[in-house]
DNA sequence: GCGTCCAGGTCTACC
DNA sequence: GGTAGACCTGGACGC
């Protein structure tokens, strides 16, 4: 499978947390990326992905019998989409020559030269919203569990041993209660059925966003309409969807802002929203690089 | 062992 | 529109 140059596929896999929340796991040595998928037809496959060559990836296929054409190159689409391949990121460097003068710029290009850039993602809008449901008000070892426990109890087995990701439908067949009790959601449980409720009706079509050509500040308005989605949850999902117009701002990359520019006290949210206004478009993504750029060394300091 | 704090926030009531 | 307080969980920390 070709990738656009530059690309790393450890830098895409890191770019955030998800590589770490099950069913995708990340063997970092061997730098393999593997997770089951869910096909169209309902089907669970299990797929590897490796580096080949300069710029392509070698994708393993596990499943019971022959795929077809179609769920082979289904396979290949859902991949493409977890992987950010179809990002126009050329805007991205053209901003950071034009804006060369200021200081983060000089890392930020850095940084899209080795190939960051690319964020992971999973391969429904649907999970990547539940997944960020889960990250919200809590630790990261909680987040890992809510998910971990959503996948064990709900997701379906697939080839060579792992659980897919439970679809809408097998979440919104739950009550609350389940939500709350076997999942160890808190009040989550409540968004958390809502969200898979609203997703499995269609109401809205969340899938649909993900090419969806609406402004972003309607479809940040959309996001928001769902229960439990405040301003870092809705502005995390469009930064999921290639949307970087705003900075998903949570305890965690005030804190490290701070840190990285030398100031003692917290800068407001305004006074952030400031710092990266000249990336307009951008601004987001120029933030989180500018937050994750200790991942891209040898040895990150996360997690 | 126990209490408190807080973590990749959100919602509601109230002013 | 801005703010205070409640809300689940579980790990870290101080005592």
């Amino acid at each position: 499978m070709r990738v656009p140059a530059p690309f790393d596929l450890d830098l895409v896999v890191r770019s955030h947390g998800w590589y770490d929340l099950p069913p995708w796991q990340w063997d970092r040595d061997r730098k393999v990326l593997a997770r089951p998928l869910t096909l169209s037809t309902g089907r669970a496959v299990s797929v590897q992905v490796t580096t080949r060559g300069r710029d392509g990836l070698a994708v393993r296929v596990s499943s019971q019998g022959r795929n077809s054409a179609a769920e082979a190159a289904e396979v290949r689409a859902q991949l493409r989409t977890c992987l950010a391949l179809d990002e126009d990121l050329e805007p991205f460097r053209r901003r950071t020559e034009e804006l060369a003068h200021r200081p983060e710029a000089g890392a930020l290009k850095e940084a899209l030269a080795r190939g960051a850039g690319r964020l992971l993602r999973s391969p429904t809008v649907f999970e990547d919203a539940v997944k960020t449901l889960c990250t919200t008000n809590c630790s990261w070892a909680l987040t890992r569990s809510m998910v971990g426990r959503l996948v064990e109890e709900l997701g379906r087995p697939a080839p060579g041993g792992g659980r897919t990701f439970p679809s809408a439908a097998d979440m919104a067949a739950r009550p609350e209660r389940f939500f709350r009790d076997r999942i160890r959601a808190g009040y989550r449980a409540p968004f958390l059925r809502d969200l898979a409720r609203r997703a499995a009706s269609g109401q809205p079509d969340l899938e649909e966003w993900r090419e969806s050509s609406t402004p972003t500040p309607v479809l940040a308005e959309r996001i928001r309409s769902l229960s439990g989605f405040g301003p870092y949850a809705a502005e995390h999902l469009l930064r999921l969807l290639g949307r970087h117009d705003f900075l998903a701002l949570d305890s965690w990359s005030r804190k490290k802002l701070a840190r990285i520019r030398g100031r003692k006290r917290q800068p407001s949210d305004r006074t952030l929203e400031r710092w990266f206004a000249p990336w307009g478009e951008w601004a987001g993504l120029a933030m989180w690089l500018e937050v994750t750029a200790d991942w891209h060394e040898d040895e990150p300091s996360w997690p």
